[in-house]
Formats: C-alpha cells, structure tokens, sequence
RNA sequence: CGCGGGGUAGAGCAGUCUGGUAGCUCGUCGGGCUCAUAACCCGGAGGUCAUAGGUUCAAAUCCUAUCCCCGCAACCA
C-alpha cells in the first residue's frame, strides 16, 4: 500500500467492508405538531452524512425525510390555530422543508402523509392485509374519558377518575379496526435472533427482546371518522380512518412505490431513529412488513438524546441558548461536525455552546484550517502558490502510509455506527500532518537551494494530506471541504478510494489562499458572555395595579402536610386560611419534608382556579422562589400574623 | 417494585460484548519551533476505573449486592 511512485491514474476499488451498491436512508417522519428542534436535526443531518458518505464510496444511495400529518393532535393543533388542518400542516412542514434546505441536507424526496401518492400505498397495503385476514373489526371497549377525548387505561387512574380532568370516566365502546399483532411475535423474536444486526446498536436489539417476551397484543389501528376525521380512510369501510402507525411508518415504502424503485432500493433500507420510538419501529414495523407479504428493513439504527447543557434547559432563565440558533451563529459545517463528533452513537450526549466552540477551535481550526493556512503560507513564499512537482523517487512515505488504509478505515467505522471514531480517525492523520511539518523544518529546506527537491516533496504531501482529509471529511462538511479544495485550486470532486490515493493533485496547480477555512472562537469573550448572560434578569411585561388587584395572596398555615400517594414530587397540604381550610398540593417534595412544613405560615394565591393534580384537588398555590440552580424557598413571613390576612 | 442510561485524571469521553501494561481530546505545568488562525511540535504532573464481596494466574471488563447521578413517562398551578 505504501507505493512509492505516485499513482497516476488508480483503479477505483471497493474501499468499504460495505457491499458496494444500493444504500437507502430514512429519518422519521416527523409529527407536525411542533416545530423542528435539536433532535430532529440531528437525526436528519446524520442521516444526510451518511448518505454522502455512501455516495462517495460510488453507492447507488436514496434518502429519504418528510412529515407525518394526520391524527386527532393535529387536526386539534389546527383548529386553535383557527386553520384548516391542510393550511396548518403546510405551514409546519414548509418549516421542516425550509429548515433542512438551510442545513444542506440533501435528501432525495420529501414525503407528506397527506399526499395522494403516499394515501394511495397505505390503502393498497391495508386492503392486501386486510383480505388476508390480519385485520379484523372489534368492539373496543374501554374506559372513556369526556374531558380528555380519549381512553384512559385501569392503570392510569387515580381513585378510580381521570387523571386528565379528575372526572369518573364513563364505559363506552368504539368500533376499531385490529392488526393480529400478537401473531407474529414469535416470528418476529426468532428473526431479530438470527439477525443480530438488525437493530443496532445491541442495547436497543435486547430492549426489543424484551418487549417481545411478553405478549404484545394487538394494534388498534384505526379511529371513527366522526370522531377524528383528519386521516386515511380505510378502503373497505369509509367510516373509519386508520390510525397513527399504519398511516406513518408505511410512509418508508410508499415512496420508492411511488417512485418506482421499490424492488431497487428497499433491500437495502436504514432506518435511523431516536431511541424513543424504537417500539414502533422495532415491534409494530417488521410485523406489519411481515403481514404485507414484504421484507425486513435491513437495519433499525437508534441513537441517543442530546441533552442540553448536561441536564436540564430552564425556561425562568433567559438565558437558554437554543441549538439551531448556534448552527446559524457558527455556520452549518461546524455545527454537523460537532453533533457527530460529540455523540457516541446509541449513547445520550450533551449539547452546550462552550463544547461547541472548543470543539471547533481544537479539530477545525487549529488542526485543519491551520495546516491548510500554513501549508498555502510556505507555497506561497517558497514557491509562488504554485503545486511542485513532487520527485518521483520519494524519500518517505510517512504521510502517505497514514492516509493509505483510511478511507477503508472510515468506510468501516461508518458501517458500525462509529462516527465519532471515525472523524477521529481523520484528525489523528491531520495531526500527523501537523507534526510532520514540524518535523521536515520546511522553513529551513527553503533555505538552502541543494534542498529543493526535498522541500518540494514535503510541500507536496503537506496538499495531498489536506486533499485526502477534504474528501474523508467532506460528508461531514461538504461546504468547507469543497473550499478547502478550492484554496488548493482543486476544483473536481473525488472518491473516497481517491482520499487513500496519494498523487492525485496535478504539478503546476495553481494555489488560491483565502480567508481561514474555520475562524478560532474567542473562547474567552464566550464564556463572560454567558456569564453575563446569567446576571441578567429578564422582566415581563409591566402591569398596572389593578392586574395586581385580580390577585387575591393571603396568609395561610400549614396544619399539616402529606406525601402525595400517587406522585413522585408532589406534597399535599392541609392549610388554614383564617376560618377556612383548604387543601394544596405543591410540586415541592424534593425541597421540603412534610414535617417541617407543619406550622409554618406561608403565602398563597387564594383564588387561583381549582385544579386537580394526580386525583386531588389543588385549591391554590404556595408562593415559593426558584433559582437557576433549581434551590428552592417557599415564602416566608417576617412576624407572626394571622392566617387568612391579605397580602398585598 | 413504571421504562431506560450512566458513575474511568480538573472537564468531556473511549475502552466493558471478546478479562492480559488504563487510553483520547480539552485544560494545566515545563520545553521547542517561527511556515501558520495566540497556532503547531515534544515532554511532565494528574486515576483506590462509584462502593463491597465473589470468580480467575489475572478484573475497568465477568457474577452478586449496595450507593449516587441523569433522561423518558405521569403530575411541579
């Protein structure tokens, strides 16, 4: 692999343990109800990376994003939007749409449940399960619940009401249609048996196992369109509309059935999710391809959370700093590398500016925009910015060895979900090149006219090392790999095999230095700004005395206190309100002990609306002081009063 | 006993499946270099691998128990 002699015109080679061909790419189909957010860029950006990584090994690759549409929470979400729920999903998808644009995401087709082409498939498939006798129609009878709209389960009660609204739900029944689920459950365990690689990373495989030990039961999978109307009718009974999965994930298929290229790309499908729908993806998914006669996706990637700033993200603060906003402040390439570099895939990770900016000042400026600044300085002066030719009769090969097995390195890291082992493995080699700079002194080669020839090989590898990283890198940061290249004057497109191929940049190019590939964060000012940020109070809006008027705050004493017994952080309180007792229940578990709650005279807002909370009723709120550390302090009076006094 | 993840150097993490000299990045200290974005290169300091017990010639890794932290879900009025 070491060849001495520049190749001048390589065989390009399967590079990868991957079979060379087809590699279809999918994220979920994410639920309008809410606009897009961290996660979801995240699971879209990595699926875009991969994708490019397989087109650059010369993969036939398919990509495919989009928006699921319908349902009860949609149509709602509508109408108090004063929409339709066709105006209203346009509006959240067109920001799904215009999001990914603005993050260079590449994806080959966008699909919309709504859409006839997608309507179409799913009505096939649940006619062809249907005949064959996996659906059946069944009474679902239930608990209801009047003020939730839905059906609550024995479990969720509280005292035998609603956790919802605290009102008794009422029996009734509902006409559903039913997906045989539980039939192929044993099917479905032998086949992730003998397919370990199905669901990766291993820990989401064995929670899938789990799930599958005990009887899965069967899936209600549609809704009456009396009452949710926003949805796909199913083809053999127009009164019903199916309901949730069997409209969503079939959204994988319909495309390429659309398309045209199912029998061309489904063989080949990667579905990448975070772990909280791996349920539906894992159970419902195979059993419904199953039942449809269809085969098994070939893999069920899961990842982890990005948590932000290691725990929680606090609304009192207003300092809360919302990822996508840091995409636009530090550009789209930086914020792709970060996200797959900072996470173990599988594993939950932490998001914060700070490791944002050091990751970014670390790899891609100090390692990689700087080779590239000092290799361009020293053609520059030595050389007039142009490409040497390197002597056919290499001295050493130390670069060139490096970069030798990484594209295969990289192509397999990538194959096994290790994406940040495999961006490591390239920053190691552009840290190689570093050190071999300053180990080939340049700087002193340039001195001496008998060491031309040498400094020319030396400044030689020094392009090819950043031409190798550009391509290694490149679906990661398509953008700065590209200017990268076009500083080396290189302006076509390579392969990965090419990125292991040393000799490819041509003698005589001419070089265009520019503007630093990746500017260094002042880490420094970052750190006082957030500081900073944190002294600041942020104030609503100003009231006149008399909204303070509509409040009523009076005195009251605890008589005693209790745990809640159906809530973790939840203490119910008896309190004395003058001639009154009234009873609280307070979110404040974790800072007080019922006992020392005991007489103690606090605060309260006596005329907050009643509520139920976990089954009791709360007849008011205690006055208490939170700070960014989440320590907190109920009010406290300065002497002793009577209870039911007013406060104002 | 709701589901799940984690505890490895000051910080962030890999390594655990498959036992065999505890590793990486950042930070820090010292040195070098001057082509370069206060960068880069070399070296040092810094670890009872949460705890206890067990298996083993050998345990961060396997087994048992315990403690602590976190996420999701349900409720912080």
């Amino acid at each position: 692999m070491a060849d001495p002699i520049p190749a001048v015109s390589p065989q390009p080679q399967p590079t990868s343990a991957s079979e060379q061909g087809t590699f279809y790419a999918t994220t979920p189909i994410f639920y309008v109800n809410a606009e897009p957010h961290i996660g979801h860029a995240f699971t879209t950006t990595l699926v875009d990376v991969v994708t490019r990584m397989h087109r650059l090994q010369g993969d036939d690759t398919f990509f495919l994003t989009g928006t699921d549409e319908h349902g009860e929470k949609v149509h709602k979400a509508a109408e108090q939007n004063g929409m339709s729920a066709q105006a209203y999903t346009d509006l959240i998808s067109g920001k799904f749409k215009h999001a990914w644009d603005n993050m260079d995401i590449a994806y080959d087709d966008f699909i919309r449940t709504t859409e006839p082409r997608h309507k179409e498939v799913v009505q096939r498939i649940l006619q062809r399960v249907y005949d064959s006798g996996d659906i059946f129609y069944g009474e679902y009878s239930g608990l209801y619940c009047v003020g939730a709209e839905r059906f609550v389960t024995e479990k969720e009660l509280v005292d035998g009401v609603c956790p919802d609204d605290g009102k008794k739900p009422e029996h009734r029944s509902e006409a559903n249609y039913f997906f045989r689920m539980e039939k192929y459950r044993l099917w479905l365990r032998d086949y992730i048996e003998d397919n370990p690689d199905l669901i990766r990373p291993e820990r989401y495989r064995n929670e899938v196992l789990a799930m599958l030990r005990e009887p899965i039961g069967d899936l209600s999978i549609s809704r009456p369109k009396s009452r949710v109307p926003w949805g796909i009718p199913l083809p053999w009974d127009d009164d019903h509309v199916t309901y949730v999965w069997f409209d969503a994930l079939i959204n994988y298929y319909s495309v390429l059935e659309h398309h045209g290229t199912t029998n061309h790309y489904w063989p080949a499908v990667n579905h990448f999710i975070a772990k909280d729908i791996v349920k539906p993806h894992g159970v419902f998914w195979p059993t419904m391809l199953k039942a449809a006669g269809l085969p098994i996706y070939q893999h069920l990637n899961v990842h982890g959370y990005w948590l932000i700033d290691g725990t929680k993200m606090s609304k009192s603060r207003g300092n809360v700093v919302r990822p996508l906003d840091l995409q636009a402040k530090y550009g789209n390439d930086a914020f792709r590398y970060f996200l797959l570099r900072d996470m173990t895939f599988g594993l939950d990770a932490s998001f914060s500016e700070v490791a944002l900016a050091e990751r970014i000042n670390s790899d891609l400026a100090n390692d990689l925009g700087n080779l590239l600044n000092r290799t361009l300085g020293m053609l520059g002066k030595y050389r007039a910015g142009v490409v040497p030719q390197a002597s056919s009769e290499a001295s050493e090969t130390i670069l060139q060895d490096v970069f030798a097995p990484l594209a295969n390195k990289v192509s397999t890291a990538f194959d096994n979900l290790q994406f940040d082992r495999a961006i490591e493995s390239v920053l190691e080699a552009v840290r190689r090149a570093n050190k071999y700079i300053a180990d080939t002194k340049p700087w002193e080669l340039a001195k001496d006219d008998s060491q031309s020839a040498r400094l020319d090989e030396v400044l030689y590898n020094c392009i090819e090392a950043l031409r190798c990283a550009s391509v290694l890198l490149e679906p990661i940061i398509p953008n700065k790999s590209q200017e990268l290249r076009a500083q080396l004057g290189l302006t076509e497109s390579y392969t990965l095999n090419q990125a292991s191929t040393w000799g490819l940049t041509p003698a005589g190019t001419q070089t265009q230095a520019g503007e630093p590939l990746f500017p260094r964060v002042d880490l420094s000012a970052l750190k006082d700004a957030i500081n900073e940020d944190e002294d600041e109070l942020v104030h609503k809006d100003e009231i006149t005395i008399d909204d303070f008027a509509k409040l009523e705050l009076r005195v009251a004493e605890v008589v005693r206190a209790e745990h809640h017994p159906k809530a973790d952080k939840l203490l119910v309180l008896h309190v004395k309100l003058g001639p009154e007792t009234r009873t609280i229940v307070s979110g404040i578990k974790q800072w007080y002990s019922p006992e020392e709650l005991a007489g103690k005279k606090v605060i309260i807002v006596a005329n907050l609306k009643p509520v139920k909370l976990r089954g009791i009723e709360s007849q008011g709120m205690i006055l208490a002081a939170e700070d960014a550390d989440g320590n907190l302090s109920i009010s406290a009076l300065d002497k002793d009063i009577a209870s039911g006094s007013e406060v104002r």
